[in-house]
DNA sequence: TATACGAGACGGACCGTCTCGTCTTACCTG
DNA sequence: CAGGTAAGACGAGACGGTCCGTCTCGTATA
């Protein structure tokens, strides 16, 4: 009962083509957003055969968390400063994670991705393995570090970096609020408090 | 240069077709999801034209607000109870908040919403108007209380509201983890060693 | 030599607009 | 406080258009 469908041979794919899929995806996600972003749009667009669209990706979503991963340059790993001091090294970090949704760059591209998790749980766990766990790990071991030098104390780390992120996406996500550096500032101070 | 359409008169609407037509809108996304839900589909299930529907709501997104907004029964008014103890009062709303968004029923139409509001900022601000900031007042409100009593301290309450909701949106809008009563006892505790 | 490729034809699903004839309702008249 | 009427909201569905996902074609490439 398995899957009988003839996979194709990915070292004979043609990475010119796929470069100019993603590129183009990019593009029109830009220009007409994700509801009305067509598969035939990108294949005109990139100068592609259809086909060779739905040889590679089982669907539009597929495609778009690719097209983002490539534009966010991911898979080439996350890294929190350590300068001693924790204040510092989450207003760097959260700052980074704020001016990326803040820019129109980026602000489409991810809500387009956020819109596609939504009716695909397979997808948003790409998503999560590949661009939003490596930024809790690194955060947490950030977290871990300044528990060692006994800066905060012994706390579920998985908590306390969800604190931190949480808030910053809930008002970006469902459009509570503008999000920005104060605001972030507002966030750490007082998430020291209940960690110190 | 404004709007050159004549606009229907409310007054002579039909309810029954008004009701028919957001219930079946429920229906629907529970069967084949928010991306496959099709007007047409809605107006055939509805027993209804589909210019009934096209006169009285601009898109796909605003029929599944209202139809949201009608199941979840909305416009009745949120209250955060106050039994002077706020650990037991915050648990009590936030459990509720945890209860919904894990429940099956809601799910699926929540993260249509969701879904929705990402490109219609509009559509987003309704739903923050009629949903979203009742909770985040009624909670506002009951911190207030608490800092009057002097049991938390004099911290902006917005950002404390925010650090309570942020972390379970933040969960379950992009998959991160499974919201349970266990963890909105750790948020809570978290959050109130930062206030106390 | 096998097969990924660009191109595009194909039937089908829905879109959003429109035009019917019917039914409902707000309002006017007596 | 009827009862009659005209405006318009209604159900139904035809319409051209867009895009879907599948399927052939030769051609190019590895």
């Amino acid at each position: 009962m398995s899957r009988n469908r003839k996979l194709p041979d990915p070292a004979r794919r043609s990475e010119r083509s796929k470069q100019a899929i993603l590129t183009a995806t990019t593009d029109l996600i830009g220009e007409v957003g994700y509801a009305k972003l067509a598969i035939e749009a990108i294949a005109a667009r990139a100068g592609v055969g259809k086909q060779t669209i739905y040889r590679w990706w089982p669907d539009k979503g597929s495609v778009v968390l690719d097209a983002y991963l490539m534009l966010v340059g991911a898979d080439q790993g996350i890294d929190v400063p350590d300068s001693g001091n924790l204040e510092t090294d989450l207003r760097l970090v959260l700052g980074s994670t704020v001016d990326s949704l803040a820019d129109p760059v980026f602000e489409r591209r991810y809500r387009a991705l956020v819109t596609a998790i939504q009716d695909d749980p397979e997808l948003a766990a790409a998503l999560l393995d590949r661009l939003l766990k490596p930024w809790l790990e690194a955060t947490k071991k950030r977290l871990r570090s300044a528990q060692h030098a006994g800066q905060i104390r012994n706390v579920d780390l998985d908590v306390a970096a969800e604190a931190l992120y949480g808030p910053i996406y809930y008002r970006w996500l469902l459009r509570i609020g503008p999000i920005s550096r104060q605001y972030v500032d507002a966030l750490i101070a007082m998430n020291l408090r209940a960690l110190t």
